[in-house]
DNA sequence: GTAATGCTTCGATCACGCTCGAACTATGAG
DNA sequence: CTCATAGTTCGAGCGTGATCGAAGCATTAC
């Protein structure tokens, strides 16, 4: 025994009720302030303080102060897959406790996980750039083809400035209602961006669900040549 | 909040140390009892028992009646697969409270990961495949290529009892200690199963631990074309 | 049958950690 | 400077859940 890091450790973190419902707050890719995550996880400010600072402490979190403000975010990606892997397995272990209200469609037709998209477009999306051949494996993990370089240039992304940075462009990430691969990674985040700013898709305000417009979902439609449902 | 699954309960669940450290030695594919899961975790039989009922509960685990033994193993690959990403997440994000022992050499180059290669030797091998092209992606996930089928048959895996077989015959899985991905899937359980046949290796009796013979590593070079380290 | 092993259930103990009220610090507004 | 907002720290209360002793089943051994 005693074998292997201590995921004893994150696991307790993640398993009280307030902590976990912040950090799915906090899924949405948004930093969110104590206060907004005291009322989030529903519970006083001072309870959330400690369990925010327990968090960061444990690595989850990434603390940014700002002005009397402080701005809570997921440390990492992982942490991100982290959570949408426990998600899955909540949804299939477990037996689950989650209303399906209207707002659980949404959620499962669109959804940002973390800062990319989620949900049946999500895993759509993913799917048409491989049957494509717009993404391609190496050995190093997923990799644009040529013909994806161009389909992005053509989209509007600068993959310039995605190749600068450390973090990887391409990533897979299982989706918890699919239980299938949807697109994190720089190319993901960036993908997501992209929607919003061509007027295409906008995130709910208080929730984790993605709105795409009628003329959005047609035209993400044609840009990956997806038929319709 | 309060949408979304119930990330909290299975979390907990994880996140009591006795728990994680039944969970850990499971880890190792082997169905345990009671009993081992109590002295693996450092507790008396009537708390194991509890703990156990709570994670069959829970749908961690599966258990097996097998005349006065009861054994227990971890109920599907994505348990393991969410454990194995919750070590990464603990050796990354956590301050690492491992003992670097003697052992711990062992299990960063080669280790069960539930039923398949892990560590050093298990990524190299993943990587190979994928470079050589014996494996290819598609909408569906990984594949063997042309090549890779004769690559299996050549040795010894029996291809057509796999694909019978309702499980995924490719499946990704992030290595802990390497932070890259390794083979899982029924084909990467084959695989473990026929290098353990052949002689080329054995697990360790005690740990996760894969000990290689030195002719059964060179063949496992040779096999996949892995130069020396 | 009796004995032994494997495991569960019950009950009591006990401690950890979640919770919030109150007081305190810090930053910003007017 | 005063007031307001944002957040932390301290302390006490309190419940949940982990733990183990003892007793109870169940299955195998002889």
């Amino acid at each position: 025994m005693r074998e292997g890091p201590d995921i004893a450790r994150i696991a307790s973190l993640i398993g009280d009720p307030a902590r976990a419902n912040m950090l799915t707050a906090l899924m949405s890719g948004k930093a969110l302030t104590a206060s907004e995550l005291a009322q989030e996880a529903g519970v006083t400010l001072q309870t959330a303080s400690s369990h925010l600072a327990k968090l960061t402490d444990g690595g989850l979190l990434r603390l940014r102060k700002q002005g009397r403000h402080r701005y809570f975010a997921l440390a990492h990606d992982d942490v991100a897959h982290v959570l949408e892997n426990l998600m899955g397995l909540a949804v299939s272990a477990g037996h689950l406790r989650m209303r399906t209200g209207p707002k659980d469609g949404a959620l499962r037709k669109a959804r940002i996980c973390y800062n990319h998209l989620a949900g049946d477009m999500g895993t759509r999306m993913f799917d048409s750039l491989m049957t494509q051949r717009h993404l391609e494996l190496n050995e190093k993990g997923i990799d644009l083809s040529e013909s994806g370089v161009a389909l992005m240039q053509h989209l509007g992304i600068d993959l310039a400035a995605l190749r600068a940075k450390r973090s990887a462009l391409c990533r897979e990430c299982l989706d918890w209602s699919e239980r299938r691969t949807h697109l994190a990674g720089s190319l993901g985040r960036a993908l997501l961006e992209r929607f919003e700013q061509a007027g295409w898709a906008s995130r709910d305000a208080n929730s984790r669900a993605v709105h795409f417009t009628r003329r959005g979902e047609k035209a993400f439609r044609e840009a990956f040549s997806i038929a319709e449902p």
